[in-house]
DNA sequence: AATTCGGGGAA
DNA sequence: TTCCCAGAATT
């Protein structure tokens, strides 16, 4: 692109953007640590799941110290329903970082910024350019559609060494005037113009500079590899209650999937057969419960069957477990698919 | 370089 | 159903 292509692309955008550009909480304030929790919950996350979550968080957590004074277990709570947990973690982790060794201040330094816990090159180009207005590329999936489209990128963008790509033709692009307005512009053509699928190229700003419209081709891009399928494992939910009608629940490990999650006891099978799962075999009252429930995530599918039994079976040690009344739930942190097992057992008593 | 991390919105 | 989302850390 020629420089006064480049010219003609950063204010045919920006222009757009001071017009339609959307009016998000996080982009009404100029406190860094309010924009780095907005980039960290906007991690693989749309704009309308994040709003009701960054208000809360921030309202909670209104400032450095009081996040990184938070017992993780309300920060996880804060965080349930969002998913990708260890963001929270690494958020807390990384505040707690800046608290010590920058006094509570987001330093405005890249190398200093990556090495905060949970600040990569996408947060620390965002966090750079929106909240300190130097010319830093931060590439994220939108930006890299809008760039494959504009500049017909065949490159894979599901491969990592692919972004290397997107960073070169993104820095000869930006805005040094406005680098913030540049880089949300960006995010918000991708969200808004520049769609995944039938994208509305009509009223694209920057058409006229776009390789793949001039070619009729933009549907082709951009080019990305599948993942692969994910896995299904089966899983027998435990509900077991003590003579307080308390519940039995268990933590997770405070490492890997949904760590430090509370959850009711899940027992493995080896299918979602009618037969009982052999670890109930040898109790005297196990009841299959009307509740079976299918949670995908992206990599991991789990087929859940509720059973209630009438006695602790054999779990495993070394594992947290306490017995909690239903209406103590609330104080703990539970991933979505035992959020609904809860809802199951309200419904019950409701009923009954 | 590939895999592991959640959950929901949209067509 | 499938794809995608303001990605980072780990292997």
């Amino acid at each position: 692109m020629h420089q006064n292509e480049i010219i003609a692309f950063n204010h045919e955008l920006l222009a757009w953007f001071q017009q339609n550009g959307r009016d998000l909480p996080w982009r009404r304030t100029k406190n860094p640590y309010y924009i780095w929790v907005s980039e960290v919950m906007l991690q693989q996350t749309q704009v309308d799941t994040v709003k009701p979550y960054y208000d809360r968080f921030i309202t909670d957590f209104a400032t450095p110290e009081a996040l990184a004074d938070a017992p993780e277990q309300s920060v996880l709570k804060m965080w349930e329903g969002l998913g990708y947990y260890s963001r929270a973690r690494n958020l807390q982790q990384g505040v707690r970082e800046v608290v010590e060794k920058y006094d509570g201040k987001l330093p405005d330094d890249k190398k200093k910024l990556l090495e905060l816990h949970g600040i990569g090159p996408y947060t620390a180009g965002a966090l750079l350019s929106i909240a300190f207005g130097q010319p830093e590329p931060a590439i994220d999936g939108n930006v890299m559609r809008v760039m494959s489209r504009v500049f017909m990128i065949d490159a894979d963008i599901a491969k990592a060494k692919s972004k290397k790509q997107f960073e070169e033709v993104v820095g000869k692009l930006i805005a040094e005037a406005n680098p913030s307005a540049f880089n949300q512009a960006l995010m918000d053509l991708g969200a808004m113009i520049c769609r995944p699928k039938r994208p509305d190229c009509p009223n694209c700003p920057v058409r006229r500079q776009c390789k793949a419209y001039s070619a009729r081709v933009q549907e082709k891009y951009p080019v990305k590899s599948r993942p692969k399928k994910a896995t299904v494992r089966c899983y027998a939910i435990v509900l077991v209650q003590d003579q307080l009608g308390r519940y039995l629940i268990e933590q997770r490990t405070d490492s890997g999937l949904l760590a430090g999650f509370w959850q009711f006891p899940m027992v493995e099978c080896e299918t979602n057969s009618d037969l009982l799962p052999a670890a109930f075999r040898k109790l005297a009252s196990v009841e299959r419960l009307d509740f079976h429930y299918i949670h995908r995530f992206s990599h991991l599918v789990w087929d859940l069957t509720l059973y209630r039994v009438d006695q602790a079976i054999d779990l495993p040690a070394g594992v947290a477990r306490k017995w909690v009344a239903v209406d103590e739930f609330e104080r703990y942190p539970f991933p979505v698919p035992h959020l609904k097992v809860i809802d199951w057992l309200k419904n019950l008593r409701m009923n009954t």
